[in-house]
DNA sequence: TTAGGAATAT
DNA sequence: CATATTCCTA
């Protein structure tokens, strides 16, 4: 709709309407300042002594954005108390003392600026920079008054990038569906509509969000068409995307990302249609968790002045599993395992806002069927039958497939030795075929009948690619099928140990190798890795006085 | 009632 | 086609 114009209108007066609370204990400058700050069209509360400012602000919870104390000679406990007690707050000190220590009392106290008190306009004015840093440094609860602020900043930068600016996107060559991120409702907001906000400052402010761990980076249809009124969950709001995404394609940097595209469903005009690519945050890296996860639900924010609204844009998309996304599909699966891969954990896993279990169930079911069509092949190749089928595709396996192999571990509690039966040369295997892909999960290569069409150029995130883990470096030295087939499982499994154990040692995560392992004996290891892990994880198990006897594995390998 | 998964629709 | 949606089952 119109939602984007309304912003744009917004800010084109920004920072109109920012509410400052003001704390000085003179009078004079108190009003002095005061109507500065009018003019400015900040709205401006004054007091005068701390415990007024400090009640005002529980009682007027969230309500201001930006604070102004003036501290002088006398007063800087409460000052400091105020600084203590409003630290959500981002606090500017003024004062005409030229204390080094006091200045450095303030900021070590949470104070975001001290200035010095004969003070110009245009700092003055630029206190609004406070409130977007704070907007968009705050981890966990951005108050409610900033988020309008932060939306709408955000949503700016966003149509600034599609309009003018390269998009870097495509710095492979190929980003047809992202690029196309421009309407007619942009272009006809007007270009002077949307202002770079008056302040040279506000460039920096947009590098460091670009430089930020989390950037918001979405975009939304704004036009509306009258056929559909289905009010329901099915639209994406909001995302983070942490910014290696958006330059970073072809080289898919070791922490995953993905990122999906959500089309919107207009059968009419596909031209018009806009796009929403989300990008998500790894489970990895920088962004905080609560972040992302809270950010999924900003709607019920409502400023009380001009600003924003979150308009929720309700509209049937379409998911597009670009490879990243696909990656991480996979990984979960991976992840998961064969068994307990539903839709329910791997929307989990994946950590992708907007994604539903629909999408990935779909998702899923054609991931199963290529599976189908490669998985008999595979094991064709690895048992032949004796008697040579006429079709290849008449062996299928629609359960069970592990039956087909050798059982190692039938139906016994597992000795430890054999968390990893497969820890067997490929050569040892029958005609030497290799044997990193799992009967279940051979490398998903692509198939002469499977491309990744929509984005040729990247080969590695074809289905069923793992995501290699760079410690792993190279792959082991089967010039043959080097690059072909990649070990399944076990990366994940691998990286995931490294990982943690880097971060916080064990617990949780040997919980999950041991399972995984249990679940999945059959999965071999990649010849290049060194058994250690494994005896590290019985250790671990042991010290934590896990009997090294796991559970009966065979309810899951077996049955059904 | 939910969710998974196949079948079917778009 | 690739996804979404529907339908059936557990």
């Amino acid at each position: 709709m119109i939602g984007i114009e309304d912003e744009l209108l917004g800010w084109k007066d920004f920072p109109k309407g920012l509410k400052v609370l003001l704390l000085d204990e003179d009078s004079n400058s108190a009003a002095e300042m005061r109507s500065r700050l009018e003019k400015m069209d900040y709205i401006v509360y004054s007091f005068c002594n701390e415990c007024e400012a400090l009640t005002a602000i529980s009682s007027k919870s969230e309500g201001f954005h930006v604070a102004i104390v003036e501290v002088s000679a006398g007063n800087s406990d409460g000052v400091l108390q105020f600084l203590e007690s409003a630290k959500d707050l981002p606090t500017i000190m003024t004062s005409n003392i030229h204390s080094l220590s006091t200045m450095m009392k303030c900021i070590a106290l949470g104070a975001v600026e001290f200035l010095q008190k004969p003070l110009s306009d245009d700092k003055l004015k630029n206190i609004w920079q406070h409130v977007v840093h704070k907007a968009f440094s705050a981890r966990k609860d951005v108050s409610r008054s900033l988020e309008p602020v932060k939306e709408s900043l955000l949503s700016m930068l966003q149509l600034q990038k599609a309009k003018g600016e390269a998009d870097d996107k495509n710095s492979n060559g190929t980003e047809p569906l992202t690029a196309v991120a421009e309407s007619n409702t942009e272009q006809s907001s007007g270009c002077d509509k949307y202002p770079a906000p008056s302040t040279p400052q506000l460039k920096q402010g947009v590098r460091s969000v670009d430089n930020g761990d989390c950037q918001y980076h979405t975009i939304f249809s704004t036009d509306q068409d009258s056929g559909e009124h289905d009010g329901d969950t099915k639209s994406v709001e909001t995302t983070y995307n942490n910014s290696l995404a958006e330059n970073t394609v072809q080289t898919s940097p070791p922490g995953q990302q993905g990122e999906i595209i959500l089309k919107e469903e207009n059968g009419s005009s596909p031209h018009q249609k806009m796009e929403a690519d989300i990008a998500t945050s790894s489970q990895s890296n920088e962004c905080p968790d609560n972040s992302i996860g809270h950010s999924a639900e900003p709607s019920k924010a409502s400023s009380p002045h001009s600003s924003s609204g979150t308009k929720t844009n309700k509209k049937k998309m379409k998911v597009d599993w670009t490879p990243e996304l696909h990656k991480k599909f996979v990984q979960a699966v991976e992840q998961l395992g064969i068994d307990q891969a539903i839709p329910s954990r791997i929307l989990e896993l994946m950590k992708v806002e907007g994604l539903t279990r629909h999408n990935i169930a779909s998702h899923l079911q054609k991931y199963r069927m290529h599976r189908r069509q490669i998985l008999p092949k595979e094991v064709e190749r690895r048992w032949p039958h004796p008697q040579p089928r006429d079709s290849v595709q008449r062996s299928y396996y629609p359960h069970k497939p592990i039956m087909t192999y050798p059982p190692y571990h039938s139906n016994h509690v597992v000795p430890a030795g054999q968390l990893y039966p497969a820890w067997v040369p490929p050569a040892s295997y029958p005609n030497g075929l290799q044997v990193w892909g799992s009967p279940y999960y051979p490398g998903w290569q692509p198939a002469e009948t499977w491309h990744w069409k929509p984005h040729p150029a990247l080969h590695a995130d074809t289905w069923g690619s793992p995501v290699v883990s760079p410690s792993f470096g190279s792959y082991p030295p089967y010039p043959q099928n080097a690059g072909v087939y990649r070990p399944y499982g076990m990366y994940n499994r691998y990286s995931m140990l490294e990982k943690s154990f880097d971060l916080h040692p064990a617990e949780e995560v040997i919980d999950k190798v041991v399972k995984e392992a249990i679940t999945k004996p059959w999965l071999p290891l990649p010849l290049g890795l060194k058994p250690p892990p494994t005896e590290g994880v019985l250790e671990e198990l042991s010290r934590q006085g896990i009997s090294t006897t796991p559970p009966q594995i065979n309810g899951s390998c077996c049955r059904r």
